[in-house]
This record gives C-alpha cells, sequence and structure tokens, in this order.
RNA sequence: GGGCGAGUGGCGGAAUUGGCAGACGCGCUGGACUUAGGAUCCAGUACCGCAAGGUGUGCGGGUUCAACUCCCGCCUCGCCCA
C-alpha cells in the first residue's frame, strides 16, 4: 500500500481482517463500566442474500456502538439469524435436501456480506434459531408458558392457506390473502395451540407508558390491544330457554336497540333459524366462511345481512326485536353478538337504512333523520335514564343491570389470543408428549431438545397431516417418566418463536447449562436502543413484550419491558422506469434526454417513479456491488448522508458518488500522490483557526449522534474537511482527533491514517475527543439588522460590545442608513448576540 | 371517517428555545490543469429583475418587533385503524 491513491478494497480488507483476528469487537461481562447494549432486528437470512436495505440500520448501530465504545461504555452489539422459515422449507419439498443445508447456505451469505461492511459485532455471540443448541431454549420457553397454563388447544376457526397447506395468524392475513406472499386464504375449523396473551393485555397496554418509543408506535400498539370499557348483557331468544350475550361499549342506549345481530359463526345461528329462512340463512353463512376478517371488515361499506325470523328479548324492557345473521358482526370480536342501535351508532346505522329496521332516539342531540349521533347528550325515551348524561346513564344502567343478573360492567379487548401452531417441519417442534390416556404433558428440560426428525419428504402427507406426521417413529413415542405410550405433536411452532427472546440469548450466547445466567441478564437488560423496521410495529414488537413479562413473572429476567429505546429506519426506496405498457427496465437501460427519459437508442418513452426495490420493478442495488466500486465505508457513509434514519429515501448513484469523494479528499488530506504523509501535517503550530473548527465540529457530531442524525453530523465533518483542505499547515494533533470522529462512520479509512499517523493499536477503543466550550467563542460576531423586520444590513462588532455600541453601529452602517432617513423609530429590539430589529415608521 | 407523520431550490435535505431560510451534498453553468476527463482545483447556482429592489418554506387567515417554527381553517401524499 505504497501507492498514494485511496485503495478502499484493499484498506477494507486489511483492517476486516484485523478485527476478525483480534477479536477486536469481543465483549465481556465488566462490571467497572457501565454498559450499553445495541441491538438491530436480526434479519431472516433469504436466499438473495443482503438488501441495500439492511445496512442502513445496521449501520445507524454500529456508529453508535463505535461511538459509545470511545466514550468508555461497554458495549454488547451482536448479530444473528431468524432462520427458520418457509422459503427453506419450499426448497426442501421442491429438492428433498434438508432445509438446514439451504438455511447455513445463506446464513453464510449473510455473514460474509455483513463483514464486508465493518460491522462491529462480537460473532462469538452470533446465533441461529435453527440451531438446536438455541431451540432448545425457545422450547424451554415454551414449556413454561404451557406449565403457567399460558398454552392451550383448541378446535377453531383459522386462517388455512390451501397454497402452503398451513394456518396462519390473523396478523398475517390481509385482504384475504397470505401478507407475505399473496396467497389466498380461507376459514377452516382446525385444532390449534394458542398462547394466552389477552391474559397480559391490560400489562402490554399500560407498560407502554414508560417506554422511548416512536409514538405511531406506541399508538398502533394500543389500537392493536383495543381496550374498551361497556358492559356484558344477557338477552333471551322469545319462546325459547336460548340466551345469548353480547358486550356494548354503550349500554346507556340499550333503549334505543331496535334488532340484533349474529355473527355467521355465532352457535345460535342455525338453531334460532325459523324454517322459512333456513335456506337463506345457510346461504349466507357459507359465503361468509369463505372471506377473512379483513375483508368482512372492508365489505362493511356495502353491507349485507339475513333475517334469522327469531326475536330477542331487550332485557330492559320487555320488548321483542328481530334478531339478523350480518358479518359486520365477527364471532372473534366480543361475544359474536351485538345488540343494534342505529340511532347512535354509525353502521347500525346504515344497516337499519338498508333493511328498513326502525331507528329510536334515546340521546338528545343529533338529527337521526340524516344520521347516527354518536356524541354525548341527555337520554330519552329511556325511562329510568331520561333526563341523564351518557356518562351518568352508563353508570346507572350497570349498576341496574347487575342488580337484577343481567349483566355486568366489563372490559373488553380487541385483542385476540396467540394462534402459535404450523402445519410445517421447518420449525421448532411442541415439547410435549401427549400420553395414552388424553393427558398433556411438557418434556423436562433435561431432555431437551427435541430435534426434528430426518424425513425422506418434506410435504404434508396425503390425507393432509403435517410433514412431522411423516416421522412415525419419531411421533409414536414413550413417555420416559411414565414408560406410558405417546405421542407428539406433529405441528411446529411460527417463525415468532425464536425472535421472541434471542436479545435474552445474546447476552450469555454460549451458555449450555441455561438460557442465560442470571448475572449476565441482570448486567446486559434492558436493551438500550433496538432499531428495525417499522413493519414489526405490532407482531414482532408486542409477541417479544408478552414472552418477557411471562418471563418476568417466573423470575427469569428483571426488567418487565425488554426494549427500553426503540428506532424505525425508514425505507430506502430507489427510482424504476417503466414504459406506457407498465413494462419496466433497468436503470442501465434508460437514458434522460432533455427533461424525458427513454430506453436507449429507441425513441420508448419511459416514466420514472421512486418506488419500493424489487426485483419485479427491475431497480434493486445490490450493496456487493456498491462495495465493490466504492467501498463498504462509503456505502456506509452514503445510507447515512442520504436524509434522517426515519424518514424513506431514494437511492441515487450520484449521491454515493459525491460520499466517496469526500472520502477520497479526506486521504488526500494526510496522505501525498507519493504515498507519504502529507506536508501539511506539522508537529506544533498550525493554522490556528483549525482548533476552532475541531472543537465545533467534535461538540456538533457527538450531539448529532447521541440524537441519531447521521446526516447533519456528516456534514459537519464535511465542513471541517472544507477549512482543512484550505489551511497552509494544520497541527497533527487537531488531524488525529479529526481522525476519531471520523471511525465510528468510516471505520476503515479511520483505522490506516491512525496507523500512519503512528499509532500501533485499533482506535476502537481510543478515548472520543473532547471538546473546549472556550476554544467555541469567537472574538467578533456578526449581527444582522433588521428594520422592520426586513434583513437590511449586517455590523461586525466585537464580542463584548454593549447593546448601545451594537444599536449605534446598526443605525450608522451604509445599508441600514438609508432605510431610516426620514423615518422615526418606534421600537429598538437587541436580542444579544444575535440580531437588531429597528422598527420604524 | 379517526389517529399519526410529511409537504422547504432542478434533486436529497439543513435551520437547539420563534431571531440572517436554503448548511452539507448531488446536479448544473463557467473557468484552470490536462492527450482525455467520469480525476483534481477555482468561481457561480432559490425565484423575478440590467440594477436598485422585490418575492419566496403546500394554500388561506391569525398572533408577534420578528413565523419553516406558534394558533385557526383547508389541500395533497404516506402509514395505521375503521
Amino acid at each position: 500500500m505504497s501507492s498514494g491513491k485511496y485503495d478502499h478494497q484493499a484498506i477494507e480488507k486489511k483492517w476486516q481482517e484485523y478485527w476478525l483476528k483480534n477479536k477486536t469487537f469481543k465483549t465481556e461481562l465488566d462490571r467497572s463500566k457501565p454498559k450499553y447494549y445495541v441491538l438491530d432486528m436480526f434479519p431472516y437470512p433469504s436466499g438473495d442474500g443482503l438488501h441495500v436495505g439492511h445496512p442502513e440500520g445496521y449501520t445507524a448501530t454500529d456508529i453508535v456502538s463505535r461511538y459509545k465504545r470511545m466514550k468508555g461504555f461497554n458495549v454488547l452489539h451482536p448479530m444473528g439469524w431468524d432462520a427458520f422459515g418457509l422459503p427453506a422449507e419450499r426448497h426442501a419439498v421442491r429438492t428433498g435436501e434438508h432445509p438446514a443445508i439451504v438455511t447455513n447456505k445463506n446464513c453464510d451469505t449473510f455473514r460474509g456480506q455483513i463483514q464486508a461492511l465493518g460491522l462491529s459485532y462480537d460473532w462469538d455471540r452470533e446465533i441461529n434459531t435453527t440451531d438446536p443448541k438455541y431451540y432448545k431454549w425457545t422450547q424451554w420457553i415454551f414449556s413454561v408458558l404451557f406449565e403457567r397454563g399460558l398454552a392451550y388447544e383448541v378446535e377453531s376457526p383459522v386462517n388455512w392457506c390451501p397454497a402452503l397447506c398451513t394456518v396462519l395468524a390473523n396478523e398475517e392475513v390481509k385482504d384475504g390473502k397470505y401478507v407475505e406472499t399473496g396467497d389466498p386464504v380461507e376459514k377452516r375449523m382446525m385444532r390449534q395451540w394458542m398462547l394466552r396473551i389477552t391474559a397480559y393485555a391490560e400489562r402490554l397496554l399500560a407498560d407502554l407508558d414508560d417506554l422511548d418509543w416512536p409514538e405511531g408506535i406506541k399508538a398502533m400498539q394500543r389500537e392493536w390491544i383495543g381496550r374498551s370499557e361497556g358492559a356484558d348483557v344477557q338477552f333471551k331468544i322469545a319462546g325459547t330457554g336460548d340466551t345469548f350475550m353480547v358486550f356494548t361499549t354503550r349500554p346507556d342506549t340499550l333503549f334505543g336497540a331496535t334488532y340484533c345481530v349474529l355473527a355467521p359463526e355465532h352457535p345460535l345461528t342455525m338453531k334460532i333459524t325459523t324454517p322459512a329462512q333456513k335456506d337463506a340463512v345457510a346461504a349466507y353463512v357459507e359465503a361468509a366462511s369463505r372471506k377473512s376478517a379483513q375483508d368482512r371488515m372492508k365489505e362493511e361499506l356495502k353491507k349485507t345481512g339475513v333475517f334469522t325470523g327469531a326475536y330477542a328479548v331487550n332485557p330492559v324492557n320487555g320488548k321483542e326485536v328481530p334478531i339478523w345473521i350480518a358479518d359486520y358482526d365477527l364471532a372473534e370480536y366480543g361475544y359474536g353478538a351485538i345488540m343494534a342501535v342505529p340511532a347512535h351508532d354509525t353502521r347500525d346505522y346504515e344497516f337499519a337504512k338498508l333493511f328498513d329496521l326502525p331507528i329510536i332516539e334515546v340521546i338528545s342531540g343529533g338529527d337521526i333523520e340524516k344520521e347516527a349521533f354518536t356524541g354525548d347528550g341527555v337520554l330519552v325515551n329511556s325511562e329510568l335514564l331520561d333526563g341523564l348524561r351518557v356518562p351518568d346513564a352508563k353508570r346507572k344502567i350497570a349498576a341496574w343491570l347487575g342488580e337484577r343478573g343481567l349483566g355486568t360492567a366489563t372490559v373488553n379487548y380487541k385483542l385476540r389470543d396467540w394462534l402459535f401452531s404450523r402445519q410445517r417441519y421447518w420449525g421448532e417442534p411442541f415439547p410435549l408428549i401427549r400420553t395414552q390416556d388424553g393427558s398433556m404433558k411438557a418434556m423436562p428440560l433435561k431432555d431437551l431438545p427435541l430435534m426434528l426428525p430426518e424425513l425422506d419428504e418434506y410435504k404434508p402427507t396425503a390425507d393432509g397431516q403435517p410433514p412431522l406426521a411423516r416421522a412415525t417413529k419419531w411421533v409414536n413415542t414413550i413417555d420416559p417418566e411414565t414408560g406410558l405410550p405417546g405421542t407428539r405433536e406433529t405441528n411446529t411452532m411460527p417463525q415468532w418463536a425464536g425472535s421472541c427472546w434471542y436479545f435474552l440469548r445474546f447476552v450469555d450466547a454460549n451458555n449450555d447449562q441455561a438460557a442465560w445466567s442470571k448475572e449476565a441478564e441482570a448486567y446486559w437488560m434492558p436493551v438500550d436502543l433496538y432499531v428495525g423496521g417499522a413493519e414489526h410495529a405490532v407482531l414482532h414488537l408486542l409477541y417479544s413484550r408478552f414472552w418477557h413479562k411471562v418471563l418476568f413473572d417466573a423470575g427469569h429476567v428483571s426488567t418487565k419491558e425488554p426494549f427500553q429505546k426503540l428506532f424505525n429506519q425508514g425505507m430506502i426506496l430507489a427510482y424504476s422506469y417503466q414504459d406506457d405498457n407498465g413494462k419496466y427496465y433497468y436503470p442501465k437501460d434508460v437514458e434522460k434526454r432533455g427533461d424525458e427519459w427513454f430506453v436507449k437508442g429507441t425513441d420508448t418513452r419511459v416514466n420514472t417513479q421512486i418506488e419500493k426495490m424489487s426485483k419485479s420493478r427491475y431497480n434493486v442495488v445490490n450493496p456487493d456491488d456498491v462495495v465493490r466500486e466504492y467501498g463498504a465505508d462509503s456505502m456506509r457513509l452514503y445510507e447515512m448522508f442520504m436524509g434522517p434514519l426515519d424518514r424513506d429515501k431514494p437511492w441515487t448513484d450520484e449521491g454515493i458518488q459525491g460520499v466517496h469523494r469526500f472520502l477520497r479528499r479526506v486521504w488526500m488530506l494526510f496522505v501525498t500522490e507519493e504515498g507519504l504523509p502529507h506536508p501539511r501535517i506539522v508537529q506544533s503550530g498550525g493554522e490556528p483557526g483549525m482548533f476552532r473548527e475541531l472543537h465545533k465540529m467534535i461538540k456538533a457530531v457527538g450531539n448529532d449522534i447521541e440524537h441519531l442524525q447521521f446526516n447533519t453530523a456528516i456534514a459537519r465533518m464535511m465542513e471541517f474537511l472544507n477549512a482543512a483542505v484550505k489551511a497552509e499547515k494544520i497541527d497533527a494533533a487537531v488531524l488525529e482527533q479529526f481522525v476519531l470522529v471520523l471511525a465510528p462512520f468510516a471505520p476503515h479509512l479511520a483505522e490506516e491514517l491512525w496507523e500512519r499517523l503512528g499509532h500501533h493499536n485499533t482506535l476502537a477503543y481510543a478515548p472520543w475527543p473532547a471538546y473546549d466550550e472556550s476554544l467555541l467563542v469567537e472574538d467578533s460576531m456578526e449581527v444582522p439588522v433588521q428594520v422592520s423586520g426586513k434583513l437590511r444590513g449586517k455590523v461586525v462588532l466585537p464580542k463584548d460590545a454593549d447593546k448601545d455600541t451594537i444599536l449605534a453601529a446598526a443605525k450608522a452602517d451604509e445599508k441600514v442608513a438609508p432605510h431610516l432617513e426620514g423615518k422615526t423609530i418606534l421600537k429598538e429590539i437587541y436580542v444579544p448576540g444575535k440580531m437588531v430589529n429597528l422598527v420604524v415608521k
């Protein structure tokens, strides 16, 4: 490396090897230092390799990690693989190859790509959710849940995806399709494992308050949990002994209930339907079973329903009201039955208008001829409630119902229990044995892990059972404790399981006695900074919080929440090029002529737009190419310089050239064309102004890193460089400190320059430079002068000039004076050091 | 319909508490050095205007000596929930 060129490939290879060989970023438990735990959402290692979106969050956390190390923190910064998942299983079904083989290959690819970015992970803590040494503990945590009564089996309507031969959680289904693949999803009754997350609804909601998370994410979780206060009210079915329960947030409007609605899945639906209505109701139920919950909510706009012929008795006044079946009432919410008060509920109002059902006003204040009135008002037509306002009426009617055993005040949640089983091979087996007498028990820790059996084929069986059913020897086992024959569960856990606790494994990743030690957990937890995409706003973050709280209750962890501060990086978008027929073109195949874009060498005009990167849009940027051409330091710097971390922003090739140029200019600040130390570096003296530039920059960059504002931090370094290249001579101490400030951002280049400045050890643990506030003060100040709010001139004065001096100078300024001519000064405002404003008439 | 977020030059974006709008970078224009430039360096670059000056942070109002920033009413886009 004797040449004077900035050879990013050689420099980056050299330092990446150095860091790995010397285990520079290996972290030990060290109580003499304050800890800082910085975590990335670990990736699913797909066959496509890393995407430029991944390094965005990873670079941000890496900068924070490197900065915190220099600030004297003991930093835990680990990486691993969320490696169970469908693509590997599909590959196995196709090829017969064990999914572990392709999974491990993909992990190797990801690791290599991540190491090529110079990220400072402690690779001794790498984890892989598919490793039996890892999933042993996932199974153990499941048994903790099981033993605490939080896991149960149920026969329930599930989202069945025929294309995948598996069920999906509600959260994974949108618009009747699997969100990941777009395959259609239908309803089917199946035996399933559920986790009782609803038991934690209240705490999952309440504990959000103390977290340093984006408000939007907290709002989404609150929305998802969906707490509402109201009452359970019992309705009788006229002429029979049957009753059904409804939950309502508006028991005060009971006197306005003019009909009831049962969900198509409600157990009474067919039972109460009169013979005349049987056919219509049956057809309706059948049609509803084909739609997903999301579809049904969407279709509220065009409401549908059918009359059962039966009537319910309103418990408050004994009036009979018709019972309808409609799919705007979902079986999964509340009791699958509602009382409808069209006068005061928008959806009920629309339904009543459509089917010509009566509308009775019970709260005055609106105009129910026109629309439902949902606001507060005074009760009318409600006997004992007349004259009360809504909140008082709610209290009174709840008490009234309670006294008569007709209802109770209750809290209801939208959150449902978590459907926790999948009909797949490539997931964690449930550590359970069902013995002949039908009882179920969790396997003891000493018998874990329960390994996945080897199979000849990974397809579901011919009769539709999950792939694990093929392993008959594995399924039919002997309970080692009782010696009785038993069977194993053939479902596996969903992909969320491994990611629900991986942050805990990182604190003690190689422990084979326990999932983690108490000491390590107490020292490292909670995660101080967790960075990832907003797409995990609800699912992963809610599931992890739930497991963490269970582990907290069981005494296994010491904090009630896992992630103290959360930050969501934005998406990296890219330009795409599409002709009028919708066909996409690669960026290399289009060119700009004037203001328009064309397919190269043709007259085919293309439209440009900024979109999410995807293979089908031909606009994916491959990080390997970027690293090869510009280097990892340029890649890191560019992704941080593009804009605020939390915002979506488009990738441009010119942009990365800009930061690459910056790094090259930094190189040339230190190294001559011959590869020698630049003569501007002097041991003493040098341009005195550079000290102030340096200290200004140190202060600004440190502050920006603390606030995750990397784009402005980089701008500050660019300003410093612009000043430095103009200086004849610069003190070596100034440049040395500049290298340290640059190090978290462009660590390879910084290490190389640090070595060339005569150091023999890595700068990873060199102290972050301190800035001297007294050096930041300028001797003179420039004060802008406004006349009636308009900028007219500027005066330069010694920094200790007093108000009178400044005002006098302002009035005398040659640019300002003409604007005062012939006017009266009404007011003189001086904001110290900032501004003069002379208000004239 | 509700909640959250965003809207600033040709482009990405800056602007601690209201105090010089456009930092920094890209692009573009002109120039220097060059066989060459996609290297490097210098100068310029919000808009209108020859200039003096005027106008400008999605739109319309308001508060203030002073508003990208605060308040009221709208518009557009994104996400989430209905």
